[in-house]
DNA sequence: TTTATTCTTCCTACTAGTTGGTAGTTTCGA
DNA sequence: TCGAAACTACCAACTAGTAGGAAGAATAAA
């Protein structure tokens, strides 16, 4: 019934990785071919189109995301804690090297070029993070688990934003303790003071 | 002797922009000859390869920005009003939609895939900046002109990451007042607080 | 149980269009 | 008349995608 390990997800595995390092246009199904092994036409049967193929990546990169963040809200009541986890999970994708960069950030860079139905997906997965985080910025902040200095979804944005700069940073200097670098103060920042 | 528009530069205006939109691969020499209105192989005269006009064009972009930043010291001697122009410099292209995203940013995504000439001219271009903003944290710190909580360098990869977060947020969500919305709050933090 | 049929997955072989790049020639101003 | 800058006309390699067939496994009919 569920093999635990198909074709068409070693596809899928195999264009992340060539998604994460070069983009959109940075691939191609011969690339993905040689990865796999198997020819390029087997491909298109599991995948008929390059769109078809990222589109159903992207979207399953969100469903992916969208169950391990209601995992984290099951195991991890502290708002902060949540933050803190989600920052670790970046940091040890980037410090192993085993998906140093988010595959959407690669997308959204190339959103204005990317084929539409692409494009949707991409800002699709952006949309449920943000509000996702604007949720936990909000609740941790009524619980006095979170000490904000801005609205919610402010902090929510701003949060982000650090986060997949850093991510950028990492790659760019080709230092990965560049992330946690960044986002340590960035916590901290966020961590409500013991009054005395 | 110098002419107000060479073909070079036409070429390398049109780089830049199909670059922006589309990173290394999204674009070809043909796209280039479109816009410019010259033929594929007259490029070739003036870039004789793709790595040579992309070379060229980010080592030009961190030289402009070298410029650009010895102008922005010698006016503005305040240094949070230094970070502000930075950031006002950059809300105003992604508001305006003329220059909407940093081309060193579309290239750090693909670094791993980028031909290594060009690669190292994108990182250098990142040493700059870092280095720039280190020396602006520092003396502002110094001079009472911000109030920093971490290490001088590490405010300075803080804020790049912001500033570059946000203006893939701002890609990201198609709405450009992301950005200011993100650095606002991130300018006031490095404000001192007037003693009472 | 055997046989016939369908479905899935992979294959070889191909196509039309694009890619970066080259060779050799013309045009034209200094 | 010389060099820069443009041109036409190529090229080999690569692009996403198609057509049609072979192998095998599952399913249905005898």
């Amino acid at each position: 019934m569920s093999n635990l390990s198909t074709t068409s997800d070693d596809i899928l595995a195999s264009t992340r990785h060539l998604l994460i390092s070069g983009g959109y246009n940075g691939f191609s199904y011969a690339d993905i071919s040689e990865i796999v092994g198997i020819r390029k036409a087997s491909i298109h049967h599991h995948f008929p189109s390059k769109v078809d193929l990222v589109r159903e990546l992207v979207k399953r990169y969100r469903e992916d995301g969208q169950a391990s963040v209601g995992v984290l809200e099951q195991k991890v009541p502290n708002a902060l804690d949540i933050l803190k986890a989600y920052a670790n999970h970046w940091a040890a994708c980037i410090e192993d090297a085993s998906r140093p960069y988010c595959v959407c950030a690669m997308l959204a860079s190339e959103l204005p070029s990317l084929p539409t139905e692409v494009a949707t997906e991409v800002t699709n997965f952006f949309r449920f993070i943000s509000s996702w985080l604007a949720s936990v910025m909000e609740r941790g902040s009524k619980q006095g688990e979170l000490s904000l200095t801005s609205a919610p979804h402010v902090e929510a944005e701003t949060f982000l934003a650090t986060v997949y700069g850093a991510m950028l940073s990492a790659r760019a200097n080709g230092k990965p303790e560049v992330f946690s670098m960044i986002l340590e103060p960035a916590l901290n920042r966020l961590t409500p003071t013991v009054s005395h």
